[in-house]
DNA sequence: AATCGTTATGATGACGTCATCAATTACAAA
DNA sequence: TTTGTAATTGATGACGTCATCATAACGATT
């Protein structure tokens, strides 16, 4: 900055503040001092800024694995994207649900002066403690562990309910569910709902409503959450299972793309025809129209939470008083080719 | 720092030295100042010590949108996780095979000094100049798009050999193979093959040796890695366009996973079985498992291409006058359930 | 012409760390 | 004891930036 400075015949400081408050600066040095930093090439050093302005223009982003969920993946990429539109950086870490590696990854955000932190699906509430006791701003994405923080919801019941009305529509009353255990999670919840119980509290309300079965049967729950689970072994075995039964169920909800693909190789591999045979729904519209056939999904609008979530955390760098806010989205049913009238 | 070193009672230099190089302290005064690290609960200052040593112990990473190609989002996992365990940040960011987006994360990482970047598939040659300007280490995966620099490359002709001499022990004569245009890229390339021409090279060659038709027409190639086009709607194209050849493929090779689901989709809608009809081969192994049936997919060495080309931009940081260094790794046949014995 | 208010600019120092060099101590050899 | 060498430790300043305060320049008002 010293070479601009010279360059233009200023101060170092007159250079400064062309860069971040140029209406304080007369024009003819405005232009001078602009011309000088193209000649030089000039580039801010953002370790002296953040060094001077205890602020380091970048934010944490702590995820969960992109095998476990691609919809995380998707989740990433458009907060990252928007947030380079901001001149923002993004720190993504991902902790495939170990409480271990969270918290490393925690401690380097501390290190790293982040402004804030994103939990897209925290592992425990515990680990933000280090974060809120350094007055880090916290949003918390899909999952809230605990108060005091920004947060950005879904809610699955809207999408749910499209869903499950879709099929009684078309005829279907016994309509099966693949879930993950909530029990599985139990430990780690401190605050509010899992979002799993929320789906299978969801899907037990829309059946009711829409007058399709109750059969406990019909809702088969796994474990695919946890670092060594496989999502889509899992959703083979359910579907297998609810094949099992006595009474078949004529469609299926699953909780997840993921699932839903396990679910479709164990139907294919049973002969049945989808969705002539069976229909079926997954979740998060993430990887539906890669399957065939392209999967009728219940979808989280993923642009507009990357960029809520976003939005707090940037608000909550720039005022330190402001009261936390917590967005509800709700979900909505993408209709593909997944689902039909019922057959049998 | 001051609180620590006035806690254990010394300079702020000794206690530096006891965090980069504890065997030049005392043991007594080692002890006594991890003991005053622990009770303050102190964490070092990055940008700081960014600005000091004028290293920022973070590397800038940038890639392509993972909706392109999954494999790219997995690569970037491994890299960041490994990264963390050498207490690395890294900078991600994702440029869709913009050049814009791709200076911009360029201008990004300057900024940020960080002391490597990891281009994995860089869109043009020109966005790499202003790092080399600035001697920042550059390491290039899958794709060299100018020397004097590190690479990882892979070569797919083993894979796609394997997979070949696979099909025709199954009897197969008449294979398809699925790619991308080489045209499409011919304006950013500046320095070799592209990976796409090199996977359609050792196409025809292993055609060749393997007594398979070299029919042309078995060949096509799609548009599908531009920010628009969309992959899984080429592949269902191609897939179309080569069960209405005269003579049909009775297998196929897909340069690429998702790719393969489209003509996947292509050949569920026409009634056929896979592999009982026609054989099909995937690329990447990355969403193969995910597809009904699993995928036979021929697979680039994940892991160990994000391990190389993390070693490499750390050696690089680390020595400035080390030589640059080519890897390139092999790729191989990953059997699963979408190949069998020709039908007809 | 003197005073005041406004606007533009410059000089200075501090952010937290670590590299460097100087000073001190300890200990062995002479 | 003296001298020399090595091992520790401390003091200082610089990295690049920007916030702050001080100064200067300019007009307008009396």
């Amino acid at each position: 900055m010293g070479d601009v400075a010279r360059y233009a015949g200023v101060s170092p400081a007159t250079v400064a503040r062309v860069l971040y408050e140029p209406e304080k600066v007369s024009e003819e040095k405005r232009l001078r001092i602009r011309e000088a930093l193209k000649a030089t090439g000039y580039r801010p050093n953002a370790a002296a800024r953040g060094l001077r302005t205890q602020k380091s223009h970048s934010i944490g982003l702590l995820m969960v694995d992109g095998s476990l969920n691609p919809f995380f993946s998707q989740l990433s990429q458009v907060i990252r994207s928007e947030a380079m539109k901001r001149g923002y950086t993004v720190l993504t870490y991902q902790h495939g649900m170990n409480a271990q590696r969270e918290a490393d990854a925690v401690a380097q955000c501390l290190q790293q002066q982040a402004d804030a932190v994103i939990f897209a699906y925290a592992v425990t509430a515990e680990g933000m403690q280090p974060l809120m006791d350094a007055g880090v701003p916290i949003v918390q994405v899909e999952q809230a562990r605990r108060p005091g923080t920004d947060m950005v919801l879904v809610d699955p019941a809207t999408g749910i309910d499209e869903a499950v009305r879709h099929l009684t529509d078309l005829g279907h009353r016994r309509i099966g569910f693949l879930g993950a255990d909530p029990d599985r999670y139990a430990r780690a919840r401190h605050h509010g709902r899992t979002q799993e119980e929320d789906r299978i509290l969801a899907f037990q309300g829309a059946v009711l409503r829409h007058g399709a079965s109750t059969d406990p049967d019909l809702i088969r729950l796994g474990l695919y959450s946890a670092p060594d689970d496989d999502p889509a072994r899992e959703g083979r075995r359910m579907m297998e299972e609810l094949l099992d039964l006595p009474q078949r169920p004529t469609a299926v909800i699953s909780s997840g793309d993921i699932l839903a693909a396990g679910a479709l190789q164990a139907l294919h591999a049973a002969g049945l025809n989808v969705p002539g045979d069976i229909s079926l729904i997954g979740f998060d519209n993430s990887i539906s129209n890669l399957l065939s056939p392209p999967l009728t999904s219940i979808g989280r609008p993923l642009e507009e939470m990357a960029r809520a979530a976003l939005d707090m955390a940037l608000a909550a760098t720039a005022d330190e008083t402001r009261e936390h806010r917590c967005e509800i989205f709700s979900t909505s049913l993408v209709l593909r080719a997944s689902t039909g009238l019922r057959g049998e």
